[in-house]
RNA sequence: GCGAGCGUAGCCAAGUGGUUAAGGCAGUGGAUUGUGGUUCCACCACUCGGGGGUUCGAGUCCCCUCGUUCGCCCCA
């Protein structure tokens, strides 16, 4: 192909498919408003190492997945792969936790990573965030938790599964790192080509193979469960407890382990059986460590990201297309009347009506047929005459009856006019 | 990074070595002068993702490349 194209694994998102968009973000931040967390607009590229530091120089989306390049100041940069790094860089540069108490904050943006896309799965993907700073009551956890239920059922999806596991602290995950090595060893030369490799890199990733005989082998391994400290054991209890009390139904998962290295304690996901491979819609658990790793006073955190793909994907299945409407559709023809239709339609728009404007200047029954396809409740006409008369002809498609009126009185009666379009709309007839 | 499938107009899609590449949807123009969702007519791919090769002849076979889909991997 000589044209040009988008990236590989990057995609528009075109007008139909928005609405979808403005509908989950007008969701999400309505809740989220709501349980008073607050905005943060971080930048989509930061210092490489942040992330190296961040994140984990062993996972494989820093090892193999970043889009890092040197800038013209021979900077190693990098196209952000996740959002938590960035906000928690920016609640140390910017001192936040000098403002004390809990900090709930969230974001929305796009993610980049270096990978073979697939379906959900793609190089520019996006997210949208939270992060609770400051905070290692399990409440916080099960909020956050709550809220991204919240989210997803207002949205309408259902038969999504809430997976749920418990990391430890640094302690318990380093005994736990090390039971699983004594247990593993022996099998080491049965295990998959990834797993062996893992074996001493990275362990706890081995328990979610996909390899049938590496699945067989750890189904008798032991689990970080019987590995938790007192502690941890009994901030995971009582977020479970209060799962349970929140009538938030979950799954114990004791193979979850999740790709970052900053999770601690309690770790979580939501999945759907609806996206094929990538069946995570949202994914997260508490950090304690990371503030702290980042420079940062010893903070304790919890968060989770959504992605936004994914969840599109499942609310396109529901068939539950957000309808736009509008009121009215402007049909003009001659240069006056198309002058005035212009006109009016601006004053209109001011008034507060939505309208589409018709610039064909082709036949009034073109037009028509254009004005029926927008969905228009009520079509809008000036011709020779209505120009001359300064009227204007205001059609109900849905009953085609149609009046002529003088266009300052359509002005004056924008009221009984907004009552009348309503009652069409919610009458559903529209056309 | 690995494996497999696919790639014909804006969309869906026939075609599987042989004259001018079906059809449908959408779109555009029209069926006399200012009125819609029906109908009818016309137009709409010098070309089959791109490049190379085999052949008298390729959308159809082969190679490369790009894209895409589904897995692996990874994760949202």
């Amino acid at each position: 192909m000589g044209t040009i194209q988008a990236l590989r694994g990057t995609r528009d998102i075109l007008p139909e498919e928005v609405v979808y968009w403005q509908k989950v973000e007008a969701t999400a931040r309505e809740i989220l408003g709501k349980a008073a967390y607050q905005e943060i607009r971080t930048p989509i590229f930061e210092e490489t190492g942040l992330f190296e530091r961040g994140i984990g120089e062993a996972t494989d989306v820093v090892g193999k997945e970043m889009y890092t390049f040197l800038d013209r100041g021979e900077r190693s940069v990098t196209l952000r792969p996740e959002g938590t790094a960035g906000v928690v860089r920016s609640f140390i540069e910017n001192g936040l936790f000098a403002q004390g108490g809990v900090q709930r904050l969230w974001y929305t943006g796009p993610m980049f990573r270096y990978e073979r896309p697939q379906a959900g799965r793609q190089r520019q993907f996006h997210q949208i965030g939270v992060e609770v700073l400051g905070s290692s009551d399990p409440r916080a956890d099960v909020e956050v938790i709550a809220i991204a239920n919240n989210i997803l059922q207002s949205l309408g999806l259902k038969s999504l599964r809430l997976d749920i596991n418990s990391l430890g602290n640094a302690e318990d995950r380093q005994q736990y790192r090390q039971a699983l090595i004594d247990y593993l060893t022996p099998y080491k030369n049965e295990l998959d080509a990834d797993s062996q490799d893992r074996l001493t890199r990275n362990p706890l990733r081995i328990l979610d193979s996909k390899d049938e005989r590496t699945k067989e082998i750890s189904l008798n391994a032991p689990s970080i469960l019987d590995h938790l400290g007192v502690d941890s054991k009994q901030h995971f209890d009582q977020v479970l407890q209060l799962l349970t009390d929140l009538g938030i139904s979950y799954q114990l998962n004791h193979r979850l382990v999740r790709g970052l290295d900053y999770y601690t304690h309690t770790a979580f996901e939501i999945i759907s059986d609806d996206l094929g491979a990538q069946a995570t819609v949202c994914g997260g658990g508490r950090y304690d460590g990371l503030v702290a790793e980042l420079g940062g006073p010893d903070t304790p955190a919890v968060g989770w990201a959504i992605g936004l793909e994914r969840l599109i994907i499942l609310l396109q299945k529901l068939q539950e297309k957000p309808i736009q409407f509008l009121d009215f559709y402007v049909v003009s023809r001659g240069e006056k009347a198309e002058a005035q239709a212009l006109i009016l339609g601006q004053k209109l728009r001011q008034a507060g009506f939505s309208l589409e404007l018709d610039l064909s200047g082709s036949a009034f029954k073109k037009q028509f047929a254009r004005a029926d396809k927008s969905g228009a409740v009520a079509c809008l006409i000036l011709g020779d005459e209505e120009a001359e008369n300064q009227t204007v002809k205001l059609k109900w498609m849905a009953t085609k009856e149609q009046q002529t009126i003088s266009q300052i009185d359509l002005l004056d009666k924008a009221e009984q006019l907004r009552k009348e379009i309503d009652s069409y709309r919610t009458s559903g007839v529209t056309s």
